[in-house]
RNA sequence: CACCCUAUCGUCUAGUGGUUUAGGACUCCGCCCUUUCACGGCGGCAACACGGGUUCAAAUCCCGUUGGGGUGACCA
């Protein structure tokens, strides 16, 4: 059994949909499953869309969601050029192949493949006029996901244009031909173009690969497939909300693929170890951007505190974490790491631990006020925690401070805490409030306690 | 209009003729924990599109209908 080679052959115009990154992670999958080979090969036929940037803003999405090519720009290759607009000399020579066998004709001024079989003319409502089709044998589609699939084409189509150039279908074939791809891994939408493919690969005497058709991603609301502009639709967004790389991939892998075992949350090893297109559906997947988040909490949850925070620091504010202590935020990025969602969260999030302006919440504040006393308690417990002599302002230490302020006054420690809470944070929720406490700090506890005390006499 | 693909909870899916009161995950809801909560624990709602066959037995096989998707370019 020969080594297998896959290919991913975008055409890059700057934006890096889901669906081609899927598209790519399983040939990349498929590849290191069976140890062979993954070719980029990239198709910069139209000149107008293709620019040098929008290249790299492709290699960038890959090699962000950590899909290396074996082969391609950059890494080389014995099969090259892997730019299609390189490859104009290896497409005349089987154009010329093509002519040779007789299974071509031109037509105004356009390279027409002849199909064999018997030819009648009829009306095509979808064309709107009347056209020559041809009775041509079925081609059979060897399709990893769904089995021996027949098609027949019924009209001659174009390989080469009136200008010169070669038409998708025929360079494609040529590429995978001489690129010697064993597999092709691509959209369930080039499905019914797959006979095209096929009748020119015998019409080059070449047997075609084996094909896996994989199903489409489709828009989360209204109708059809997943387009550029929809929500969540491009990988460069995950890279600027700073989504985990991993459970972005992760997330697809199981849009189409099952491991069939219940496990979602997987190492990529695992992943690889287990792909195959078996456990790929034959059916479209709406995508879930819901789901996705989730996913990145869980990778977001999983990540060593150090990681986190390095992590978190991309996404504050610079003036938040210039002049802070890095153990400092790493303490505060314990307290959170495990309740956000998004690193784009974190900001409204902890910005009372950085600063001494946060916003009170009104309703918060309202709701206190209701409450016995508030005042009260905070001078209260604002004397207690000034007795504290715990160098470390342990937890422990804040506990017992609570405990004695509430039995001088008959009460609960927890009287005290949607007050502490409010007044260092503005806010009615967030980490717990004893460890919380701690990482701020006893200057920065009492001053807020001041401030609070204060603020609410005025 | 034609051809091709497809059809299990709202969504992603497990299920390849009997082990299934159809399992897991996301979402939602409830309870517990916490007198906070965006964490955690427990629990709940929720599906085999429809109609015919085949079979002792069908979510699973076949046919049809309906729904969804794709393709039908001198785009890729």
């Amino acid at each position: 059994m020969s080594e297998v080679r896959v290919r991913f052959a975008p055409s890059p115009t700057g934006q890096f949909h889901v669906g081609s990154a899927r598209t790519a992670l399983f040939n990349w999958l498929y590849a290191r499953h069976t140890g062979g080979k993954f070719v980029l090969r990239v198709e910069d036929t139209d000149q107008q869309r293709n620019t040098p940037d929008a290249l790299q803003a492709l290699m960038d999405g890959m090699r962000w969601l950590g899909l290396d090519w074996d082969e391609g720009p950059e890494a080389g290759g014995e099969v090259g050029p892997y730019f299609q607009s390189d490859r104009g000399a290896i497409y005349q020579e089987y154009i010329e192949k093509l002519k040779a066998s007789g299974r071509t004709y031109e037509k105004e001024g356009a390279l027409y493949f002849r199909l064999e079989g018997e030819r009648y003319t009829e009306f095509d409502s979808h064309l709107g006029q009347e056209v020559e089709k041809v009775k041509a044998a079925p081609q059979i589609i060897d399709d990893m996901i769904r089995g021996k699939v027949e098609r027949a084409e019924e009209r001659d189509f174009v390989i080469v244009r009136s200008s010169g150039d070669p038409v998708f279908h025929l360079v494609n074939v040529v590429d995978d031909l001489t690129m010697g791809i064993t597999h092709v891994i691509r959209g369930e939408d080039h499905l019914s173009n797959t006979s095209k493919h096929c009748e020119l690969f015998h019409a080059l005497g070449a047997e075609p690969p084996r094909f896996a058709h994989i199903p489409l991603i489709l828009k989360s609301t209204g109708k059809g497939k997943m387009s550029k502009r929809d929500e969540g639709a491009l990988i460069e967004q995950y890279i600027a909300e700073h989504f985990v790389p991993d459970a972005v991939r992760n997330y697809l892998c199981l849009l189409g693929w099952s491991p069939k075992n219940d496990r979602e949350i997987m190492p990529i090893n695992e992943i690889i170890r287990n792909f195959d297109f078996g456990g790929v559906s034959q059916s479209n997947a709406k995508f879930d951007h819901e789901k996705l988040t989730h996913m990145n909490a869980e990778y977001l949850k999983s990540l060593p505190i150090e990681a986190f925070a390095e992590k978190a620091a991309q996404v504050l504010p610079a003036q938040m974490v210039n002049d802070v202590y890095p153990e400092y935020l790493t303490d505060v990025m314990g307290l959170v790491q495990a309740k956000v969602n998004r690193l784009t969260d974190l900001p409204s999030l902890v910005g009372y631990f950085f600063s001494d302006s946060f916003e009170n919440d009104p309703k918060v504040g309202e709701k206190l006020a209701k409450k016995s006393d508030p005042i009260v308690k905070a001078k209260d417990i604002r004397a207690g925690f000034a007795l504290i002599e715990d160098p470390n302002w342990s937890v422990e230490a804040l506990e017992q401070a609570c405990v004695s302020c509430a039995d001088a006054a008959g009460g609960k420690k927890f009287d005290y805490f949607p007050m502490l809470r409010y007044a260092v944070s503005g806010s009615g929720g967030g980490p717990d409030l004893l460890p919380m406490l701690k990482v701020l700090g006893k200057n920065r506890v009492l001053d807020r306690l001041d401030t609070y005390i204060g603020g609410v006499n005025s």
